[in-house]
DNA sequence: CTAATAAGTCAATAATACTGACCTATTAAC
DNA sequence: GTTAATAGGTCAGTATTATTGACTTATTAG
């Protein structure tokens, strides 16, 4: 008799590893022309990504994000101020804090970049459909750790500068 | 009036832009402990992965795939047939060609680093179900380059030793 | 006043990747 | 059958991103 049952678990699993793998490794790589042509890297897209949307964040907020040291963040995150991409200001509530913002010129290094990525996601969420991203966006939140997914649903909806009103 | 349109597209980019990020890294991570306990890098468990997937491929494969030198694959592939878990044969048709399986001892690691990830993954499609399942692989194989979305077409089903029968 | 916290810094090291140059074995083309 | 192209390997040097560990400065909290 014919089997009549979907993938198995393991089949699906694979599957997810393979996918996961070449999306990932196209989305990030859309942006690394215009990174190579300014001496930046993937690590600096990153905290410039989320500074973007997380405007006044802190530095802990953002090492917790990455998930890298202190250390590893200050390179980074040194670059892009020594450039003036990105400005510290001292925390109104707490002194100690130095909120994390981006500067226009920051703002604007950034709108470039997601142009790029853009030109990757958009299509593909056009072809595929809105049903489709559904299920995209319910699957790879139920990916994440849960502290990332609060996180998200916590953020706010960020700017939309580039969205035509 | 309220706006009865759907978040514009930019928004949808930028959650999507969130989506890979945080899932990606939870993705991975979640290997992190083996390999870490066998001094091995996360460079190695995707060559141990696509020479699983892909038994008997070439090294030029392999390279096309991660999209590295053949320099920075050569550390990598050297610890692995060092370590005894890849193998590699002259190929029959063109002797030039060293085509790569896994040994027992990779095949058996692999399928440890494997349930690691499907610990984080099955869960995710489980709660997500299979149409939002469907949605993700659509989104998924749209953003990738058409000639991963082939490859993975073109791909064996692959063994799937892990699977209970 | 003392503890803990937020952030920054110096130094050394590891993992992953790169460029460039060069070599061997084998296949394909003329 | 000589030549050119291909598959793969190797040596040397460097860059990026990350690590651990130790220590400092403000500032806040108990």
């Amino acid at each position: 008799m014919p089997d009549s049952r979907g993938p198995t678990p393991d089949r699906i699993v694979r599957i997810a590893q393979d996918l996961l793998f070449f999306a990932y490794r196209d989305f990030t790589d859309a942006a690394d022309v215009l990174l190579q042509a300014l001496g930046l890297g993937r690590a600096h897209h990153r905290a410039l990504h989320f500074v973007g949307r997380n405007p006044g964040m802190t530095v802990s907020a953002l090492l917790g994000i990455l998930r890298i040291t202190k250390q590893s963040l200050a390179r980074v995150l040194g670059d892009l101020v020594e450039r003036g991409y990105v400005a510290q200001v001292k925390g109104g509530a707490d002194r100690r804090q130095r909120l994390l913002t981006l500067t226009e010129t920051g703002a604007d290094l950034e709108r470039r970049l997601f142009a790029l990525q853009k030109n990757c996601l958009a299509p593909a969420f056009a072809q595929a459909g809105p049903d489709a991203f559904a299920g995209f966006q319910a699957v790879m939140r139920a990916i994440m750790d849960p502290a990332a997914r609060s996180l998200l649903d916590a953020a706010p909806p960020g700017d939309e500068t580039n969205d035509v009103r």
